[in-house]
DNA sequence: GTGAAAGCGCTAACAG
DNA sequence: CTGTTAGCGCTTTCAC
């Protein structure tokens, strides 16, 4: 390995015979440079492959030109076959890629690693944090705000506290879809695996089945899940133990929905002849279950591209807050319902 | 949101009634101060929520204790229902944050975020930098080490240039074993669906196919895939169409090995009795496809385990390069074969 | 055991 | 249009 020194602007600066001054004028593109000299330091640059000292630049302009986006969960559960992460880390991404911003991801599954995101983007490492999800009433986004650090969230913060601006999908509608489809086609004894009730998704879905079926007069039936596959099973069983007679079940999520599925199968009832199904996320395996699942498309690469331009505002300077963005669901018609 | 200024060192001295210097050593730690100072400056510190400004701090110590995992991909092959970033992170991870080193991601799926890393860690934000797998003879890693960038590589870098340690697991051994088990078992005509050819795990495995066969004198039957499900089923179809009697396939990826199953059901053929199917991962869609999956399974927490005891190894201040690593696969028995 | 002072490498007025 | 100068906030000798 060649720990070769690594060159900094003096050596540039004595190398194309000029001042430091011109040099940094130039790499940080002013225009106001006459072209020859101009020319001179970008040779000077090349053949000493200068890279500016980033410490010693964010020193001066308070400034990393990177962006943390915190996947609050352990690696398990952001990498689930569940795609929600991808598609906002691919969103905030392109905007992220557009603004010549560096994107840095970190997880924090651990309340330890909380506390080292909060120090880590307190030190200044980064200029802002996006959150690509919130769980209960997590005090981080609050507290980093009221530090002065922009923050931004995805999924709508159940903390009062802090205002934070944020961006989300209307769940509630889109479930009101679901559960009015479910009746529409008949179904008389409708179901539901809700998701974690420390989440707004979760918390929500359920409030959109319960609304719709108490609107239409219906009987609820819910068992709670937390958006695994494995509780998909749990719960769909635990539903066909205490309601034998369902005939069609709404699952907050697509995973927990292939689980149900799954269990369905083992119990020997025929999706959706005996019981229809429809799930939530319009993930992959929805397309690939059997049979594919009627779902509801939520447009996660737009909530990641929207959080991005709400950070981007923020750290562009603009004071006042953005507004929070809320963004349409749709039901997506299958073969399980 | 409450722009605070961020108290100084400066602030915490005043306050503190003591010089900077000396709150420059409890701050880290250092013994050579009396309890009772130490006490008012900790004091000091708490009162005003100090964080020291790691730009500051990295430009005299010239470390920033934070390490990049790098993704050389995009996002929606990280975080495909494949489980082997995560499970990398996971224990790459663990043994980062018993060193208090902070992890951070990076994906850099096109030309242009190649581009971006590389100017990034010779900027300095990172102490060095891990790959979480390679593609082809990238010349990335090649060129952080040369400049003087720690550098650490899960999977072996086909590229022969610059020396740098790695971690890998025996792919050609466990596919030995996966091979020898169908011959063990009476299949007649073993065919494979090989990963990509431009990545050491793609050409590993095909080599462990060929070789087996070729030592037990059958026949190879080859078509390529990329890893993904949908290359599985159009590889399985492939294979069907030009050796229709085949009785059993290696998948070089659970993932491409679950699209082939999708296509064998499609064909008519049942699992295991007409054809049998080993993957390769032992991936959670193992354990759930229908039949579940016979695998090769390799710890790919432990690479990334050992990746980050040779990072930190490296920026320890070892000088001389850790040894590559190359650590065993075993084959899991289940429905399939 | 504690303080004074000298930079780390860069940017940003301010002159010229 | 270019150079000089003054720090950004911190660590680290070196005296005391």
């Amino acid at each position: 390995m060649t720990t070769r020194e690594r060159p900094t602007l003096e050596a540039v600066a004595r190398r194309a015979g000029v001042s430091r001054a011109t040099v940094s004028r130039v790499v940080n593109g002013s225009t106001t440079v006459a072209a020859t000299i101009r020319e001179a330091v970008t040779r000077a640059v090349d053949e000493l492959g200068y890279v500016p000292n980033q410490a010693a630049r964010s020193l001066v302009t308070q400034r990393t030109d990177s962006i943390a986006l915190i996947l609050p969960e352990t690696a398990n559960r952001v990498f689930s076959d569940d795609l929600f992460f991808p598609a906002i880390i691919r969103g905030v991404g392109t905007e992220l890629e557009a603004a010549d911003k560096q994107l840095v991801l970190m997880m924090t599954g651990s309340e330890a690693g909380h506390h080292r995101v909060e120090r880590y983007a307190v030190a200044g490492h980064v200029d802002g944090v996006m959150f690509a999800s919130i769980h209960g009433a997590d005090p981080l986004p609050g507290a980093l705000a009221r530090r002065g650090i922009p923050v931004v969230c995805s999924g709508r913060p159940m903390n009062a506290g802090t205002p934070v601006p944020y961006v989300d999908v209307d769940h509630a509608g889109g479930v009101a879809a679901a559960v009015r489809h479910l009746i529409a086609t008949g179904r008389q004894r409708i179901a539901t695996i809700a998701g974690p009730q420390d989440m707004v998704a979760g918390i929500e879905r359920l409030a959109g089945y319960t609304g719709t079926l108490r609107e239409a007069g219906r009987p609820e039936i819910v068992v709670a899940g937390d958006f695994t596959r494995e509780s998909g099973i749990e719960g769909m069983r635990a539903l066909l133990a205490r309601e034998p007679s369902l005939d069609a079940v709404f699952v907050a999520s697509d995973l927990m929905a292939h689980g149900a599925l799954l269990a369905l199968r083992e119990a020997g009832r025929r999706v959706p002849d005996d019981v229809a199904v429809i799930g939530f996320d319009d993930f992959e395996i929805s397309r690939y279950s059997d049979p594919p699942l009627t779902t509801v498309r939520q447009p996660i690469a737009e909530m990641g591209r929207t959080l991005a331009r709400q950070m981007l505002r923020l750290v562009g300077g603009g004071t006042e807050l953005p507004e929070p963005v809320v963004l349409p669901t749709e039901l997506i018609v299958r073969d399980s319902a």
